[in-house]
DNA sequence: CATGAATGAGGCTTCATTCAT
DNA sequence: AATGAATGAAGCCTCATTCAT
């Protein structure tokens, strides 16, 4: 138990490597089932005969069911958060790689809505059963806490020193910004994928509401 | 079956009345224990203990637990949905009772708000269990389809001949809206209910987040 | 959790009346399988087939199988070890009702070997599953040291004052009586219950044994 | 299968010549843990582990996990049981060795005594796991039918002729006498070994016991 | 209407044993 | 000989649902 969260989250982002064959069957057969039809509608023989193991495999490598769902929740939620704030917020922020915060904000919706869309069905498990399992909302808390709030609080008060935004706190913005971008992802990859999408111009559009929505009031 | 969705939509806003006292302990308790735990974590035997009821009495009062979870999250789709649709978009919007989008939007923020306030519980079970139940699906989208889509287009389309709505869809419109609320009821009510809010500050903000996010681009 | 261990022996020595006709198969059941062939050779279900019960019904009267365990051996501690002591030893050897140690040791050891008599499988089931469960060690040590060897202390010293008994602790004098008895008690009824045995000599032979064997040692 | 039990016992005897490393420390681990918790709570995965060997590693040298328990406790058997009588009974018996039934018995009681106290873990198996183990019972009876009762009956005879002991049946006075010991090193070994115990003085006091116990009535 | 004991299908998990490497 | 991943039978337990009272 010396292990703490944050050296699991590092372990996790390099997972691929040492997951044995069957390993990775179960994994894949879980996310199928659990993002179809919940974790609590799916059992571990039916995961097990998707995956083509015997349900006894799952649980050499997986000591419950549950552990199985973090094994798959955690890594999302490491890479749907961190990545992006860890490299281009913090870093490029600082080198003024942006002009503007709609550069950044459209850069950063734009690689959020790339990373969403080879990763569907895991972030459809962790949508819907984030609310009832304390442990990924424990990861969850810690990963936003110290990797995603901070970094945005930093580019906030950047922009907002710039006159670039209004003199919002964080909490709103972040309210105001994040239920945007992933409502939109939700209709997008969830509701209505089958739709004729236009992406460009959704992201535009995304990316415009939000930046008049929390931009200075000049004009009134 | 010759009974339709609509009918029992109908049916099921005069609930109340004919419910005797045992079956609202049923439903009360229900309501509690779903939104705390979920659907799946929570047993009829339990919700029979809450209510200080026989498990059985469950039974001749709903067919199945699944029913149960429907009779409760029904009314609240209608209710949620509907009201003020029907009463105040369609009515007083032709009547000219509001002067602008803004003291509509206004309004209807405000209104649901207060709804949602008086009815957090059913809500969250609602938000929780609609991914994962098809007959909750069905009825939302029957009710979305027919009652809140045809009222919101009709009042989009009003406003952007007034010129107050930018030229969007109604589609791209509702995605902006409505994730920004209850996004917004989320943090206040779910996530964050014990902070120190400022109820009527943040539903101006929400309104200007929304209504800068979508009105007609002309200082630009 | 108020329930002291004392209540729940109390509880448990009157508990024949509020079973219900199926609890006490499962009970039957249990006790004959478990008495066979050990607690980790007999399953639940091979319980409810020889019960005649749906397996799912022992677990509405015990919440675990190691539960149903410790309702069948807990009175059968409390009823081996405390009624003769609590009645006999304390009162009537005040009451000077036994002449002398012989008297009472014969009481003793025929109120004993006929309880035995009585409950073979439960007591051969205590015997073989003691020292598997931490459960049953606490409460036989509890009823050991708070019944048996207090009573046995005082009637040791008694007699020992009297003369009639060698002047051994009473640590001593329990380790050299109670394995002859109880290895009487195997032998007569769980090694060769089947042999042609002549009770009343055997107990005299026992009783002599320990007799000769404990007595103030004059003829030396 | 045409090597006989015989056989077996004797191969036994010099087990530790032909045992590989891996093989010991198999024998070993499993001693510790079995006697600790019990066969049934014992999971070959755990032996495994405790001795440093992959799984299947048990599976090359004991076909059945049964084979470990019957490989460590029938040694056991033949060791606590013959010996001693194969080469003092018998023989010093004869050879007049022993000047009265007292300096027997007491060579006998220090004997087991030394030979348990090395050996308490594998005693303790063999204790607890006789009851159920067919395997273990036969091979027990086959011991104590072919050298132990022979053995002990002749002497019995020989001393009873001598007068030193009652006249009762070689049964009875097995009955008597094994308990005893048992009794004592259970009390010893098993219930307080931590206890500050005088070795002599107990077995001078059990030796006496059954001495008193058993001998020719003399003085009554 | 209400009760609650009884049901039995099905879920998660354990573990002795096998076998390809 | 040794390994350890894989197996699958079997175990304990849960729980929605039924039904006699």
């Amino acid at each position: 138990m010396a292990e703490t969260l944050d050296d699991k989250l590092k372990a996790i982002q390099q997972e691929g490597n040492h997951m044995t064959k069957k390993q990775s069957q179960i994994v894949e057969a879980a996310i199928e089932l659990i993002a179809e039809k919940g974790y609590y509608n799916t059992s571990t023989s039916e995961i097990a005969r998707r995956a083509g193991v015997a349900e006894g495999t799952i649980f050499r490598h997986y000591e419950t069911k549950k552990d199985l769902l973090v094994a798959i929740v955690t890594p999302a939620i490491a890479n749907f958060s961190a990545p992006f704030f860890a490299e281009k917020f913090v870093k490029e922020v600082f080198d003024e790689s942006y002009q503007s915060f709609e550069d950044l904000l459209y850069a950063f919706i734009r690689n959020r809505f790339e990373f969403a869309q080879s990763n569907v069905p895991i972030l459809k498990i962790l949508l819907q059963e984030l609310a009832f399992h304390p442990e990924i909302q424990t990861t969850y808390k810690q990963v936003f806490g110290t990797t995603v709030y901070p970094a945005m609080d930093h580019a906030f008060t950047y922009y907002k020193e710039k006159g670039e935004i209004g003199d919002l706190p964080t909490d709103v913005l972040i309210r105001m910004i994040v239920p945007t971008i992933i409502g939109f992802m939700i209709d997008r990859f969830m509701l209505n994928p089958q739709k004729d999408w236009d992406d460009e111009l959704e992201l535009r559009r995304t990316v415009e509401y939000i930046l008049q929505g929390i931009r200075k009031n000049e004009c009134q």
